[in-house]
DNA sequence: ATAATTGCAAAAGCTTTGCACGGAA
DNA sequence: TTCCGTGCAAAGCTTTTGCAATTAT
């Protein structure tokens, strides 16, 4: 992880070693918030900036996908692989929905130039379908 | 629209029918602050307060989408039909993509309830690849 | 009359930025 | 040593909220 980095030209520091560490280890496609509190953990003073900072780097570099699913707050996927997402509107989870090589509008899109694309759920999640029924 | 605003307990104020009127015109999905600087231009006194609360309201009714494709602001469609947007990073456009009823993954989102999808498609539209080539 | 809506100002929440200090290369 | 990254505080934006005055029904 560290030469991968330099090789890039950044710095492999402590902070930002731990923070791609969770990054890779968790699936729930956590905001900046949530970064900093499970940082703030290890590093008692790590600040946002340097959790923001980092964020947005590894946005740069590729190695991260901002996701704008979330209406409230900025997400973050380090699962490069094609797939599609499904937002919870009570809990705000996003779940990773695999993708099935979805035929795409090509035609209407020929003279734009796509760099990504997928399929954003919305709706209630099953764990929440069950509490409100359980109320 | 005065009728199916009171059918619907709400009341059809000028500045109301005014924001539905620009809603029903544009295209371009407009964010809050695109309404209000269009709203402003009839309506001097108009507030910023009464811009949320009636995108607000018209979302609750179902009358108004919100998007969340735009990483940077919330925006807005009057096109209730099902289609698919493209989303330029350069000029923040968002173009309206029609859909050609996809193959959805149902199998994955069985437990989940589905409220609504369409694709997100990212990347730079074709006046700014233009642009990009000209300079 | 009464209940909803407006407009103002203030506040809240997320994200970005400037800058001096510290640390990785 | 050099320059990138950190941490702090402040600021910037978008969006929300409380409340008194106004207006549609």
């Amino acid at each position: 992880m560290k030469d991968s980095l330099n090789k890039k030209g950044l710095k492999a520091t402590p902070q930002r070693m731990e923070i791609i560490k969770y990054l890779n280890s968790t699936k729930s496609h956590p905001s900046a918030e949530e970064v900093y509190v499970y940082i703030k953990d290890k590093f008692p003073t790590v600040s946002f900036a340097t959790v923001y900072n980092t964020l947005q780097t590894l946005k740069n570099t590729g190695d991260l996908k901002e996701l704008s699913i979330d209406p409230d707050r900025k997400r973050f996927d380090r699962d490069l692989t094609p797939h599609n997402h499904f937002f919870c509107k009570i809990c705000k989870k996003i779940y990773d929905i695999p993708n099935i090589n979805e035929k795409v509008n090509i035609d209407a899109l020929n003279d734009h130039l796509v760099e990504d694309y997928s399929i954003y759920y919305t709706g209630i999640c099953k764990d929440c379908k069950k509490m409100n029924k359980e109320e």
